[in-house]
DNA sequence: GCCGTTTTCGGCCCGACTGTTTTCAGTCG
């Protein structure tokens, strides 16, 4: 993706200007230039076209202009220019936790350290001493800098962030004297992927509970361990956890500070000096006489800065703060409002329970309706259903569904969208299915052009419902296939087929970015979980998440209807 | 470098923790 090269490009400029000891609003600008590139739907050299570059907030005459440069040449001048001042190890120095710009300046100029290996030599073998501002206890804390560069790579996949980070909250729960206890930043937010785990607390006492904090059996290392704030590493994942206690009236203002996003926080402190207030984690003051108007909860908080509260999974500023001044935010779908899980596999093909199990479980949680959807031969590695197979799953359909007199199973069949663009079954079998899913399991190395003709020659059959996983990423495993999505889009509009919204936590596909975009399309959605077991079910609540970053509403989730209105959608009332 | 319903110039978010200081700078979120 250029967006992300930019992004990339934007931030290492920014890490340079730093070096260089910079205009700091200079260097905001970039780092910010940096987020919305990473947040953009289009693609750079799309929006280059349609002369749109200009109208991305926080992108100016400039920086559109450097991206310009980007598209057409493949580089930035400025960046050519500033990657001469400095060896590239510099800027790898950096990026270790605790070395700033100051002190990895001071390294290179008075001991020409330019590579992470060489700081890691120079502080072992003790040349660093000597130097000033750098004692013993910082040497240490370099050292262990760089063992945790390495041992923490990158970001984590809210998958795997929530449920420790509901485990080390359920901990502290108990421990004497605490009061309310959140997760806040962009676990709150769901963001598909998180950095860390943020803890907030209220607690009678300070000691026994950051005590009990780094003591927990869960602690590899404590990082900082101070009497509001401490931070420590997780065995096993090596993900940081941070805990912050404040007081009961301040809860409010600290959830909504820790919550995020940065962006989001940074709009809501300029409208508070522009209402002659200020704000802070403490709570909203008023400037002339510094009294306390809100903190306590978060409410209150939104509320005195005339806004509308706002659901955790909209504060990217991405124009959620413009709508809820007027209390025009939208009413965000929630989990409690699908009706059914349209996405399911029973040991028919590769899922590990009969059809009945799944059903009583989708029962249990709730659901009205289910739909069975197992995979087509060609997928051999799954077992998928030959003709006469899926002729006698219907047939079990038909019976459970005579002896069930609560939830209804829906027949259905996730079919491969071949190489060709032909679907995997026969076309008079799919359509007697009450749903078809239609996948790429296959071929993702194929040009996008392949793969988009694929996809919109499968949806013109008019037999496919919904499209499966539409991008096929796996986070932090598989990228993207290669999809012209402006095509796919107007092609499901023209069709009338839905998008996937996978909640299974790897896939989360379509992502919150491209479920805006598909909305913008008018496109519609169905939100499953592809659960392969009963227990995979709950993975719901993921990507309810992340229709909610999408900015959908129940109207825009077809699963969230009841189930003759869904039938009904499916036979064609669309 | 961006941005503007008081501004096209002059602003630009705020506090905790650490380590080195002896009143503060650097880093982080």
């Amino acid at each position: 993706m250029t967006n992300d090269e930019i992004a990339h490009i934007f931030n290492s400029i920014a890490d340079i200007l730093e070096l260089k000891n910079d205009n700091p609003f200079r260097i905001r600008a970039y780092r910010k230039a940096a987020l919305v590139m990473n947040d953009l739907p289009d693609d750079a050299s799309r929006l280059r076209e349609k002369g749109k570059l200009g109208a991305i907030p926080g992108i100016g005459k400039d920086l559109s202009a450097k991206i310009e440069e980007y598209v057409q040449t493949g580089k930035i001048a400025t960046f050519e220019e500033l990657k001469k001042e400095f060896p590239e190890g510099v800027l790898a120095i950096l990026s270790i936790p605790g070395m700033g710009p100051r002190t990895s300046r001071l390294l290179y100029d008075t001991c020409g350290i330019d590579s992470i290996e060489k700081l890691e030599t120079y502080a072992r073998t003790g040349r660093l001493k000597g130097i000033k501002g750098i004692k013993d206890k910082t040497i240490v804390n370099i050292l262990k800098g760089i063992a945790l560069k390495r041992s923490i790579q990158g970001r984590f996949p809210l998958g795997t962030a929530l449920p420790l980070g509901e485990a080390i909250r359920d901990e502290l729960k108990g421990v004497r004297g605490v009061g309310s206890i959140e997760l806040a930043g962009s676990i709150r937010r769901r963001k598909e992927t998180v950095a860390d785990i943020d803890i907030l607390v209220t607690a009678d006492e300070l000691k026994p509970l950051m005590d009990r904090f780094v003591q927990l059996k869960d602690i590899e290392r404590v990082l900082s361990h101070g009497a509001t704030r401490s931070s420590a590493i997780l065995r096993g994942t090596h993900i940081q956890i941070d805990v912050r206690v404040v007081e009961k009236d301040s809860f409010g203002a600290a959830l909504a500070y820790f919550t995020g996003s940065k962006a989001h926080n940074i709009k809501l402190r300029e409208l508070a000096i522009k209402k002659g207030f200020k704000l802070n984690e403490y709570g909203v003051f008023d400037t002339n006489n510094d009294r306390k108007i809100a903190g306590s909860s978060e409410q209150g908080v939104y509320e005195a800065l005339g806004l509308q509260w706002v659901p955790p999974e909209l504060r990217e500023d991405q124009g959620e703060i413009e709508l809820a001044l007027g209390h025009g935010l939208p009413e965000l779908v929630a989990v409690g409002d699908i009706r059914g899980d349209v996405h399911l596999h029973t040991i028919y093909s590769d899922g590990n329970s009969t059809l009945s199990q799944m059903a009583r479980h989708a029962e249990s949680l709730g659901y009205r309706y289910i739909a069975i959807t197992d995979h087509s031969p060609s997928l051999g590695i799954a077992r998928g259903l030959d003709p006469g197979k899926l002729r006698s799953q219907m047939q079990e359909i038909d019976a459970f569904n005579r002896r069930s007199r609560g939830i209804r199973v829906l027949k259905g069949m996730e079919v491969d969208i071949l190489g060709d663009g032909r679907l995997d079954m026969d076309a008079a079998l799919l359509d007697k299915l009450d749903i078809v899913i239609g996948s790429i399991h296959s071929g993702f190395k194929q040009s996008g052009e392949q793969i988009t003709g694929r996809l919109v020659k499968a949806m013109s059959t008019g037999l496919v419902d919904l499209i499966g996983h539409p991008s096929g990423r796996l986070i932090g495993e598989r990228d993207a296939y290669e999809v012209d999505w402006g095509t796919l889009f107007d092609a499901a509009k023209q069709y009338r087929v839905a998008m996937e919204i996978n909640s299974f936590p790897l896939r989360l596909d379509l992502s919150d970015v491209m479920i805006r975009k598909a909305r913008s399309r008018g496109l519609k959605f169905m939100t499953t979980t592809d659960s392969h077991d009963p227990k995979q079910m709950r993975y719901m609540d993921y990507g309810v998440s992340a229709a909610r970053r999408g900015w959908l509403g129940e109207g825009d989730v077809v699963n969230t209807k009841d189930r003759k209105d869904f039938v009904r959608w499916l036979k064609g009332d669309r």
